[in-house]
RNA sequence: GGUCCCAUCGUCUAGUGGUUAGGACAUCAGGUUUUCAUCCUGAAAAGAGGGGUUCGAUUCCCCUUGGGACUACCA
């Protein structure tokens, strides 16, 4: 039975590695049929901060990654708070001085501190030098009486080459002199991660710990705990670290870390699980679909497949991804609507991300349009600006012509469509354009013809109308569509870039884009 | 400084003892479209260097170089 476990220390966010580090022990966890735990690791009680594991659960609930045993969620092995857990690690920090494979160390902050300065003066490696090693019995026991301030250390066996077979960086090994006496049991009687890390993951049975390979160096450490009580320790698994652009560890520093920062930007969390996961890790062989769902993830996640290198976070591919996984999770939820509508409905897809819906009933046609456009009101209305939301037949109107941008990129929705609600001042080059042959005189034709023919339109509610008499103005007149359309479309907008010209007309109406078109005859009068 | 880990396009990566070294993001060019976006097509772009082993090495081994992590009474 695999047992794997997530062991953040409560800071009050989740960093990004943390919940890789979190998904790949869940995969690995759910792919073998094991059991996934959630350990709070809060022995520094100078890091306390108010209600971080409660945000730490909340995190793990909002990801999708449900933990079988955590401090919410009893399992046999609790707490799963490590300082609910004090009792124990001193119980076992007891055992290995009873067994030698520990000491107290009575040495003070400012000889430690001096100590180091020296050797790093003398070029040596900074280790604790064993001065309390060689205390005599009554010497302990003196500075006992005394009530003086200890710690107490792990004794590592110096002649000893500590070696393991880590299931992603294959054979790894430690020369035993090179590992300093580690701190077990500091002052306040806290241990410290070694220990209570080694404790729990015995105690609560984990079978495989998968975490960061900034843990790589003390696992040496580690494994001679285990072997100091005689347990077997478990599998390990050091994964790559989540790098910065340029190749450090992500730090703070260089960009946001914490998950809630990424959320708060308007990332999903499918893209950001997506994203991470394929961040050291690859499905292998030929397979070139990336977009994969947590269930994908769980039924294929394997650590042989886990890199040894390092990935840069690179926010550009995030974007990417959660630019996919809005249009995955729209479409789906369009023709989920679309049949429950009508079963009957036609669903086409002419091309990569646009899909038709067609319905017999022109009625059914209507209420589709505008679950349509509440679908899309609803991914982007936490960044639309207040006064757009007066009218909500408009936005409504507006937020379907600009479909595709706000799957792209919901926080831009008000450049977008902020000229349906007004017009700017633009210059009347605007209405030019070169390379589609339009001077000064093509536009103000065209804008001339248009008007005419649009004044004698009544319905402007149908863009298809719309097109064709605007299209038979085209071809009346023998010139390009582009000719005549683009002057009428920057008229009605002011602007570069924007929807179509018969889109945009119908969401106007009539007396809007007369008045548009006539306001952008008059900047030509003179010409 | 010491210990350990790592090394394929700018980035994430696939794959192999014999391949035109594949894909995705980003970039650039062309096309479709009334503009932008979308979409389609294409281009440029990589096995750090040096030794071995081998008929043959990007792939296996060693060295060098480069990068990174760790080096706390933090985790």
């Amino acid at each position: 039975m695999i047992r794997t476990r997530f062991a953040p220390s409560p800071t009050g966010y989740l960093h990004v590695g943390g919940l890789r580090t979190a998904l790949y022990n869940y995969l690995y966890a759910k792919k073998n049929d094991g059991t996934f735990i959630l350990r709070i690791e809060d022995t520094d009680q100078k890091r306390y901060v108010e209600g971080a594991t409660e945000h730490l659960m909340e995190m793990m609930n909002w990801a999708g990654l449900n933990y079988d045993e955590g401090p919410d969620k009893e399992g046999k092995f609790g707490p799963y708070i490590q300082s609910e857990r004090t009792e124990t690690y001193r119980k076992y920090a007891q055992e290995l001085l009873d067994k030698k494979a520990a000491y107290r160390c009575f040495c003070t902050q400012e000889r430690l501190d001096e100590m180091r300065l020296n050797q790093e003066k003398q070029k040596k490696a900074p280790m604790y030098d064993r001065h309390c090693l060689y205390l005599t019995e009554e010497e302990v026991q003196k500075k006992l009486d005394e009530g003086a301030p200890f710690v107490i250390r792990q004794k590592v066996p110096s002649s000893e080459v500590v070696r393991f077979d880590d299931k992603i960086r294959g054979k790894v090994s430690f020369a035993g002199n090179t590992i300093d006496d580690q701190v077990l049991i500091k002052s306040d009687g806290f241990p410290t991660y070694h220990l209570a890390n080694v404790v729990d993951d015995h105690l609560m049975e984990v079978t495989h710990v998968i975490r960061g390979e900034e843990w790589l160096p003390s696992t040496p450490k580690h494994i001679l705990l285990y072997k100091a009580f005689g347990w077997q320790h478990p599998e390990f698994a050091h994964i790559p670290l989540l790098l910065n652009k340029d190749r450090s560890k992500l730090s703070k520093r260089q960009g946001d870390v914490s998950v809630e920062e990424y959320i708060k930007k308007g990332y999903s969390k499918e893209a950001i699980i997506n994203f991470i996961a394929f961040l050291g890790w690859h499905p292998g062989g030929a397979e070139e679909n990336e977009i994969f769902t947590l269930e994908d993830l769980s039924s294929q996640f394997t650590l042989e497949k886990v890199h040894k290198a390092g990935a840069i976070f690179d926010i550009e591919k995030l974007e990417w991804f959660n630019w996919q996984w809005n249009r995955k999770r729209y479409h789906e939820k369009l023709s989920a609507i679309a049949k429950e509508i009508d079963p009957k409905v036609l669903i086409e897809n002419p091309k990569k991300g646009e899909f038709i819906y067609t319905f017999d009933d022109k009625k059914n046609q209507s209420a589709f349009s505008r679950k349509k456009a509440e679908t899309l009101l609803e991914i982007c209305k936490d960044y639309i600006d207040e006064k757009y939301k007066n009218d909500e037949d408009i936005l409504n109107k507006t937020l379907v012509t600009v479909e595709e941008k706000i799957l792209r990129n919901p926080k831009e929705i008000n450049e977008n469509i902020s000229f349906y609600f007004g017009i700017g001042e633009y210059e009347k080059e605007l209405l030019t354009h070169e390379k589609m042959k339009v001077d000064f005189e093509m536009a103000k034709t065209a804008l001339e013809k248009s008007l005419e023919v649009l004044e004698d339109l009544d319905d402007f509610d149908s863009e298809g109308k719309i097109q064709e008499v605007l299209l038979k103005l085209v071809e009346k007149l023998g010139v390009k569509n582009g000719q005549i359309l683009w002057p009428i479309r920057s008229a009605l907008t002011g602007l570069q870039f924007s929807p179509g010209v018969f889109e945009i007309i119908s969401v106007l109406g009539k007396e809007e884009t007369l008045n548009r078109i006539k306001k952008g005859l008059s900047k030509l009068e003179n010409q």
